[in-house]
DNA sequence: AAAGGACTTTGACATCAGTCAAAGGGATGT
DNA sequence: ACATCCCTTTGACTGATGTCAAAGTCCTTT
């Protein structure tokens, strides 16, 4: 119990919060371990609370009828997933597999409903949330829509630098992961690295790139610059 | 004061709120009216507030580099948008514009932020709105990512014909827009709707289409099932 | 009724990206 | 060290969809 406690002052959902709250969350938050590659739920099944990763990496997607996967938003901790069920009430929106092993914080829904109707500061940093992941959703259907893939991939490699502030990057997913997070497919991700490596842009080594032009890569992601 | 209260029990965001939340609302709510094709705020725009139709529709949309259009959403009386910025703080993630004679009224942000911590019928209220902007979110994600044009349109179609249960439906929006809708093009929705109607799937004249075979176009919009 | 303009449709074409298949490379476990 | 497995890369090909251009249709305005 201590230890989820102390988990509970570090997530930002949870920021801000009486002491009296961390203790209620704490006792209605249960701890669940999952392996990876096991399924935490999938679409349509019915939401009976909400998640929290501690540890580890939670990835939400949808899977085609013919089995493409696109990813929505990968979950590292601290961050959480779920929630909207909590307040619709209609099943899960997507499926979500643990893609490392992952320990998570499950909080029942009514547990956690009558909790929040309790601090209005939960309630924001549930609202702060929310709008978070409607605004990163936005950009995804952006991309999706009006970028092509070396677009998209020339924007996930100035985000992944951003953060650093380094020239080089490591990533932190397999590639086949990358291609589903980009909406395409390992081969077509293979191809535009190398094209990118050939135009002297990056020069990529495995997981690890080095970011030669980021300028280019600017054009690229961010103007809508076809490659030549 | 009395006509905007009036229109403020019809909206599902206030549905549940005491008198005086009602009486607060009506007087921080400011009405503005706006002529079709008029912008109400721009991507990136500092978000000041938020807005609520009354009467109109109202287009949240995306823009490319090359002009290319992707709609979000399509507003129509009682729903709201451009809630992500009251609780992120960070600019509107897209534009917005009627996209017909419309009439909106606007929340400033900081009056309805103290309103909803008052009220957590109010909040949840919200949440249940996020959440389901959210769900539609994730759906036209996977519909841009896993579905290819003709499996959107015929989606959309059952959607039209499932809300009057009828085997005729109007298009509510020009095919143009509906194609921004879609993510594709008007040259492609129009190819694709005359090969439905030789198909025999359809019957299209003008804005007017007739659901010939029902089971044929969920085969297409809701298994996978490519166009011959 | 005529004229103008916007929306829609059709055709020819280019191209991006997915499919299929096979080879290459790296990690893991025996 | 070796074998195996999985991830990744490359090649040849196909197909869906965007681009460009022109014709057609509908609606509004005069």
């Amino acid at each position: 119990m201590a230890d989820v406690a102390g988990h509970l002052a570090g997530i930002s959902l949870f920021r801000g919060l009486l002491r009296a709250q961390y203790e209620e969350l704490s006792r209605i938050g249960v701890k669940r371990s999952f392996r990876k590659g096991e399924r935490i739920f999938s679409e349509g099944d019915e939401g009976t609370g909400f998640y929290v990763v501690c540890g580890g990496r939670v990835k939400i997607f949808k899977v085609s009828t013919e089995g493409k996967e696109q990813i929505l938003h990968l979950c590292g901790p601290g961050e959480s997933f779920g929630e909207v069920s909590v307040f619709t009430g209609q099943g899960f929106p997507a499926d979500a597999v643990a893609a490392l092993p992952s320990t998570v914080l499950f909080f029942p829904r009514v547990a956690f409903s009558s909790l929040i109707r309790q601090d209005p500061a939960l309630a924001l940093n549930m609202m702060a949330q929310l709008s978070k992941r409607l605004r990163q959703f936005a950009g995804l259907i952006e991309d999706l829509s009006l970028k092509e893939v070396p677009g998209r991939l020339a924007k996930y490699l100035l985000y992944l630098s951003g953060r650093d502030g380094d020239e080089t990057v490591d990533l932190d997913v397999s590639k086949g992961q990358l291609a589903a997070l980009l909406g395409t497919i390992p081969e077509t991700l293979s191809r535009i690295l190398a094209k990118l490596n050939r135009l002297g842009l990056i020069c990529s080594r495995g997981a690890q790139i080095r970011i030669l032009d980021r300028r280019g890569l600017e054009e690229i992601g961010l103007e809508g610059k076809r490659l030549p």
